[in-house]
DNA sequence: CAGCGGATGATATAATGTAACGTCTGCTTC
DNA sequence: GAAGCAGACGTTACATTATATCATCCGCTG
């Protein structure tokens, strides 16, 4: 996605680290060092990155970790809205609107294997009539879209 | 989905056992004996099985069978649109439209475990329009859509 | 400080998925 | 029918992803 290459992604991590200060102050719960840690490692780029990725640079920076101190903090992460998981990949990306309790919505590129989240409000809507149709009441929703982003779309390559 | 249990089961079975020979047939692919025992297995029920449960039942059946044979099934099961994958469940569920090359788009229910496959053309006409709006060519879709079904719902439970 | 609960460390293991290579089988070609 | 080929399968080993369990630590509260 050549526009999410070209920015300040400095400020992307800022920006997420400080939603996930408010969210926890908020709600009153604790992001230490480790779940911090981890944050800012899943914000290092946009592209999913999966749990042992992550174990290999804690442990690249000295500090012990074991794949449940991880999986622990991730799963904090996903419970407060930090970060969402891309089934389709075992991967974890950072949450572009922290907090606000949302299913995710991503398109996945297969060119540069970035992630990029979307407003899925429409799509929820239209899901949850689909789902009435039915009779079944939606809890949640997993939307992955796989393709190629406007960067990668004129690229030769599998995707 | 108290439809679903209710329903002649056996004719689920045959009439996606007469899909598969008929796609089959029509693509010069072998359905081979695996092949068709693995879609036989897949479709015992119309919730999602993981591949090695599915190596379990082989092995119950006296039939020699490492993870790789039930991979390379579920591989070609899946190329030629005979069944789908639910990746949010790292499991495998029968294709309700066999052979007809679509996207995946399933409500599973959180109660029963059932995974109802439902027509998703308005879902990928407006996730073709969102991508489009972002410059993303879409080549595929992932839609999981969790929740409780009509039988279900309002029954006590985590869903 | 004692007690409590959340958080983490640490070990082991479960569950899921794949690489690599040999063999067999069915088909084509001669 | 034999040689050669490609697809399919068997088998072993291994890679990757995820969790169970129990001990320990840390921060808070009374």
């Amino acid at each position: 996605m050549s526009a999410s290459h070209a920015h300040d992604h400095s400020r992307c991590i800022n920006d997420a680290l400080a939603a996930a200060d408010a969210v926890c102050a908020e709600r009153g719960v604790r992001l230490t060092e480790i779940r911090r840690r981890v944050l800012e490692l899943v914000w290092q780029s946009h592209r999913p990155v999966g749990a042992y990725d992550l174990l290999d640079r804690l442990a690249s920076e000295g500090r012990r970790a074991a794949p449940p101190t991880v999986y622990r903090a991730l799963d904090f992460l996903m419970e407060h809205g930090l970060v969402h998981r891309i089934h389709s990949l075992n991967a974890f990306v950072g949450c572009a609107w922290a907090g606000e309790g949302h299913s995710a919505n991503f398109m996945i590129c297969s060119g540069c294997g970035e992630a990029v989240e979307f407003d899925g409000t429409g799509l929820t809507e239209a899901i949850g009539r689909i789902g009435a149709g039915h009779g079944f009441r939606v809890r949640s929703q997993v939307v992955e879209v796989i393709g190629r982003c406007a960067g990668c779309a004129g690229e030769a390559g599998h995707g």
